[in-house]
DNA sequence: AGAGGTTTTTTCACCTATTGTAATTTTGCA
DNA sequence: TGCAAAATTACAATAGGTGAAAAAACCTCT
């Protein structure tokens, strides 16, 4: 699996991916052409979308990671652990994954957030990959507590976590300084929220 | 104001709405060409963009007045409501104003429903037309309760209760028959979120 | 009704994202 | 080395979207 093959896609992704990021911070993301983006990567204008499947989707490499670490943490639950507890734990996690993914460094990270939080075309696909990302975590938590959570309770309850969190992140952003002063105003929305979920056992 | 002027506008922008529905249904979205819109709605292709800055845009013709709903609610709220019945008669009246929104037929409603729950690139554009619009109202509940909530609460609030509906409904869509049975889940999403935010004054 | 100014629409030219296809190059492996 | 599989490239075409200038429609005023 670790042939020369596997090594040089790898390269050429994070080529793309890292000439996709100097390039936008530079000129801004709708002002860099994919044949830009290519040709800092050294390879044809056709083979970028063979790495991806659209110009945005170059931003969010950690997608799949983030959720699977959700369903990770869900499926490896203490007995006794309630929904709450376990979606707080899934926040954690969640924020802790963002500012250390290995493969970028953390001056990306910060441009990648920013440009996300400030380009519509991003927003509105950041905003559709976390949807499904909800939708699945909602079916899963479902099956996980089966006996306690119907699909509409379980779907309620993650739906409200995270709408509760992104938008208090949003309303906050100009007050916020840092990447941990962020995580702050978050975990503090998914608090009150859960505050009020805990009722639902 | 209502010379023949304005009323040629009215009449182009709605055999737009109208063309473009008609053709979504038969071909689908992306299958309909910006061209067959304008041809159907006899304009050239690029008078379409001076009614409406993208192709999907001529699916959200209403987004505007929801928001405004949504204000003057808010405007005028009783003295002594609480922000969780403000919320839940926003709620309460944005669906109804789904349902019976004057400028089209109830069956076009049914069906701008089904391609924007169904389309991806539709799904992105509510996503993120929803999700300012929930900026806004949080901004504006902050202010009409500016010494009981803080900004980040407002919109932990705000988020809460909208991410609940818009994922309880979207993961009971297969259950649901009618577009009644929808707004059902919605309400009930609403209501669990809203019994823990109550909490909060 | 008609002149003259204003708004809208159209035409035209162009750019970029995205996709299909067939040719070409690279890599894995016998 | 030599061949099959996988990846990359070149090429062509479609579609959404934009800028700018010319043409058509509308409005106001006389």
């Amino acid at each position: 699996m670790v042939g020369l093959r596997e090594r040089k896609k790898q390269r050429t992704r994070r080529a793309l991916i890292e000439a996709a990021l100097r390039l936008f911070e530079e000129k801004g993301f709708e002002e860099t052409t994919l044949a830009e983006i290519a040709a800092a990567a050294d390879v044809s204008t056709r083979t970028f979308f063979s790495y991806f499947a659209a110009k945005e989707d170059v931003l969010f490499y950690d997608t799949g990671a983030r959720a699977e670490l959700a369903m990770s943490l869900l499926a490896g639950r203490a007995p006794d652990e309630s929904p709450a507890d376990v979606l707080m734990k899934v926040v954690d996690e969640s924020m802790r994954m963002t500012a250390t993914y290995e493969e970028l460094t953390f001056e990306n990270t910060e441009l990648r957030i920013r440009l996300i939080l400030t380009v519509p075309a991003l927003q509105a696909k950041a905003l559709l990959l976390l949807f499904d990302t909800q939708l699945a975590l909602a079916r899963a938590l479902h099956d996980a507590y089966r006996d306690r959570l119907s699909l509409t309770e379980a779907a309620a309850a993650v739906g409200a976590l995270v709408g509760a969190i992104k938008l208090a992140v949003f309303a906050n952003l100009d007050n916020s300084r840092s990447l941990q002063e962020i995580w702050d105003t978050g975990r503090r929305a998914a608090q009150i929220t859960l505050a009020g979920l805990r009722s639902l056992g």
